[in-house]
DNA sequence: ACAAAAGTGTTAAGAATACACCCATGT
DNA sequence: ACATGGGTGTATTCTTAACACTTTTGT
């Protein structure tokens, strides 16, 4: 049974990407239109098939990178989606990543038009999708929830430069509920991972608001002396 | 690039098992000596290659149901392994789960001696294994204190009725930490999920403790009210 | 002067932790 | 009678959650 390699099977793999995006003040996703059978015109990720010479995460930042343009994207692989008949056209296992990109940062979609059309959609106000790209997106919200409270992987979708009150509506948008201002400044500063600017930004108020960076070095520092980030 | 299925390369598709066990003191998991080639003589997790009629869940099942002969035992995906070059012999990628069998139910093994001999080893005095394996386990470990947080997920591990003593050495073994006694029953009897019997396990002790049993209906009810399992 | 968002601490409630003695029984 | 593991409750600390007013400045 396992003592030989002659008699496997062989399978075609894909990997499909749930790409996040947050605009400061919705969580988005990005999906496109499906401009080729099966299932042409429908919406659905972004994917693509593996390639003999890569490994499945140099596979995602490939079909992410012709997308967006993008390099150096947060990407952490998901779950394998395997049922028999996922994909009516031909048996295709499909491993799911999700990315975190900073809209503010993105170039313009790769949206050539020939092949497939980009859109970025609320979360919320997403449409149906093909084969199992639903659930994968269901899955992906789940990871994100979870790792925003252990990881600080809010700062991926942010600009480089922030606010507390963009901070606070990001991760009100991911966790899905209202949080208040006061505790949540708190938590942040407790943490001692940003770095407070002399900066400010005025275009969200006549008084304007400082602006923050994310210290990675201090992160990093404090995770290695075995701090455990809990937001 | 998407829009075809013709040009896509075609990979062996093999799971890979991470098997626990409890044996009422320590952890333990199962692992299997390669009696083939590559790596012959060689400790190695118990895996397989995918079929064309089956989902990786099912023969995630079928090699761990040819090893113990159990069905209906705890699996769970944990994460999909592509490095180009992981099997010398042929590109292989291998999606690793995590099994949890209560090692009371659990039958001989099915150590037929041709293929492979399986042994259980103590968590912490598991031997160097081939490929990417050590690294399978590293992670069902890291996946397995989670969940053992969040989920009753202990219970597959203990026989049917057990002691709370027993139920504590686990999450111990689990876990890694002592816990104290008194805040652990607690705990668990905060939560209302078990129900005490009258029988008492007298092998123990020569007071005898009582057994309970894991009463999943009363687990599901708190579940679908929007219960959080916290331990 | 007022509208609109920024900024700032304290108190109360709840959760997690630390801790020590008596009980039942077989030998 | 004693040795062994079983069983039980409270006080303390820490964490989380609730809460309201003043500041700045462009119009």
């Amino acid at each position: 049974m396992i003592n030989s390699y002659q008699d496997g099977d062989k399978f075609t793999l894909a990997v499909d990407c749930i790409i996040f995006g947050f605009d400061n003040e919705k969580l988005k996703i990005l999906l496109i239109k499906r401009d080729f059978e099966p299932e042409k015109g429908k919406w659905s990720l972004m994917g693509g098939f593996l390639r003999k010479e890569e490994n499945l995460d140099e596979a995602a930042d490939r079909v992410l990178q012709h997308l967006t343009g993008l390099d150096n994207v947060y990407l952490e692989q998901l779950h394998a989606y395997s049922a028999v008949d996922r994909d009516p056209l031909e048996r295709t296992v499909s491993v799911s990543y999700y990315a975190l990109i900073n809209a503010s940062t993105t170039p313009e979609i790769n949206d050539d038009g020939e092949q497939y059309a980009a859109h970025w959609f609320n979360i919320d106000e997403a449409p149906e999708l093909i084969f199992d790209h639903n659930a994968m997106v269901r899955h992906a919200m789940n990871r994100l929830r979870y790792r925003a409270l252990t990881k600080p992987i809010g700062f991926e979708l942010l600009p480089e430069k922030f606010t507390m009150r963009q901070l606070q509506s990001l991760y009100e948008a991911i966790l899905g509920e209202k949080l208040d201002k006061r505790n949540f400044i708190n938590k942040i500063n407790g943490l001692d991972i940003l770095h407070k600017l002399d900066e400010k930004d005025m275009n969200s108020s006549r008084k304007g608001s400082f602006l923050y960076m994310f210290d990675e070095l201090k992160y990093n520092a404090k995770v290695s002396e075995g701090f455990i980030f809990k937001l």
